[in-house]
DNA sequence: GATTGACTTGCAATCGATTGCTAATACGAT
DNA sequence: ATCGTATTAGCAATCGATTGCAAGTCAATC
């Protein structure tokens, strides 16, 4: 009974008008008179009748979909779990789903080089938020100029072509950095891979911070720091330098985490021996112990930017990268 | 010059055949002579062509996706970012996109108790999986008569019609707690929001193993606690009891170091004085301070078998719920 | 009473594949 | 030379919408 309503021209019929009318009155086109718009409209609803979004994608050349991809190589950890870019994807759904996009994800392993083009050319949606560009700037540039609708969280470099939206890492860098020698460290490591551009971009701002300075060092991270850096790692590396550092800035809150307790298993405590600042302002950096000093990445703000930039370069505009600004929030960890 | 092949009959004029030989050749039926395949073949890799997506969901009514949604209530918090979802959803993406499906990510509010049908009926994906029914189980049942290919993450229940995957979280919660009682712990308290069905499970596994013995009390949970337990919520809690707890079960890691860094703050030692042990075995179980004992759920396998019985069920079959088995990893926390 | 124009509606082409059916060709067997 | 049977290829319908264009209705205007 209910059930046969499958297609327009179904419902056509029930109302006795053509499936031009009836796809006009559902997609709200003023051009049918307001009583047939509204009485077609009824028998929908009453059959709870929905038009094919695939074949209307397929007519009007619009995908309804947005895809959201993490770059990410399976030699550098599971990284789809970091809470970074998982808070970030929770706003990126919310704000698309309000505009009628779906959210497809991908996580790639870019060993080629042509890994957007073939998501690209797949064609299943209308445009790219690339999460995490990590070392992959080149192919970000390399296709921005073909291909309008990409936008990229992340670092921004002079003279890059795509479009980014990010906050400034190198401001980050020097005011987490300035902090640390407001409370008085003069020994302080940098833990990041940067390898990576935001992290290392991170670091120069960390660099310019103590450059006036020359009471003031700064150890440099050492590169092979996995993008995931283990407690371990931090280990040895505390083992391996023979400055005993005072501050620690870490190019990350769970890095910054990471490395409170592995101080904390040398009997070293946080703020007293050494003080931490961390990057990002996740949930677990209120939650911590102690909590942690860190500088705060507006995500909410961020997704909201990505898409609307997306949603204008699907319009066809150009736009301009973005540069939110990041703010330092002091708790107890400083 | 390149950009000219957009159609199967673009192509199919370059090769001086007809578009279905071309489809057919694509498609890789040995219903075409093998040389002209060959040809063709070579053809659309020159002209890096692929025929689209869209229109041959269209006729052949695939989609090609599968949705994951995530029923979650905004006034329960931020439910995405929790990290046990986001390691799942992690292996959902390897595991569908080894079977050539797009992960389409929703998130649903479920106010409504037609949230699941509303997904179902704007016909987007293959088959559903869901992650963390919470208390949505009715609904999950609702459906699952009419609609075979939607596989739940989560607690399975005697007589639930829904095709499930989860460990045996009653059995998760029995040997947490025996593992307690060994370490000698008297006072257990458990901490949780009993309103989803898994907490739920794992207190009553929790209460059994506590039931041949009258020398030991267990503290139900208050119900009161949001999904997304709060240090605040803790500290309220064990102001509140007039029980001193010695040992702690909670329904997942994240509440478990929650609890630990509460119990810090009042000057608490865990294991010395308290015993803690946690739920799900994270990435984050290993590296807090101590190491968390915890009731491993092996994520990947689970993400498998989610992936495998929604295949079947795409196919025509009908599939059992899995029960997998927990198993305690025993760290430094008990 | 004819013309104009604003509103509504329907016809039919189109988006880009897939596939049942038919037709042409080739090859071996009788 | 004829027939039967595989192979291989093409025609045309189909999936379910959207939309340019043409046509019809009806009231207002000249």
């Amino acid at each position: 009974m209910a059930g046969k309503i499958r297609t327009i021209y179904d419902l056509a019929e029930l109302a006795g008008v053509s499936a031009a009318t009836v796809s006009r009155a559902l997609a709200g086109k003023n051009m049918v008179n307001s009583k047939t718009s509204e009485r077609i409209r009824k028998l929908a609803e009453k059959h709870d009748f929905r038009p094919s979004a695939l074949a209307r994608n397929l007519r009007t050349k619009q995908r309804g979909a947005i895809g959201v991809v993490v770059p990410l190589g399976h030699d550098r950890g599971q990284h789809l779990s970091d809470p970074f870019f998982m808070t970030l994807i929770g706003y990126l759904a919310d704000e698309l789903s309000e505009r009628g996009f779906d959210l497809v994800l991908s996580r790639v392993i870019p060993n080629q080089d042509n890994w957007l083009s073939k998501l690209i050319d797949a064609d299943r949606v209308d445009g790219f938020i690339v999460i995490g560009q990590s070392d992959q700037s080149e192919v970000l540039d390399r296709i921005a100029g073909d291909y309008l609708p990409l936008v990229a969280w992340g670092g921004f470099v002079q003279g890059q072509i795509h479009c980014s939206v990010g906050t400034d890492n190198y401001l980050g860098g020097r005011i987490a950095t300035q902090h640390l020698i407001e409370r008085g460290c003069r020994r302080i490591v940098f833990l990041g891979n940067t390898q990576a551009i935001e992290p290392s971009l991170r670091l120069e701002g960390a660099k310019a911070a103590i450059r006036a300075r020359d009471d003031i060092v700064l150890v440099d991270t050492p590169t092979h720091f996995a993008s995931e850096v283990s407690g371990s790692d931090i280990d040895d590396f505390l083992s391996q330098t023979d400055v005993r550092p005072d501050g620690i800035f870490a190019a990350s809150d769970l890095i910054a985490l990471t490395a409170i307790q592995v101080l904390a298993t040398r009997g070293i405590s946080v703020p007293g021996d050494v003080k931490v600042v961390g990057y990002d302002d996740l949930y677990i950096a209120r939650t911590s112990a102690p909590p942690l000093s860190t500088v705060r990445q507006n995500i909410a703000a961020g997704a909201a930017h990505l898409v609307g930039s997306l949603m204008k370069r699907i319009a066809g505009e150009t736009t301009g990268s973005t540069i939110l600004n990041p703010e330092l929030i002091v708790r107890g960890s400083t």
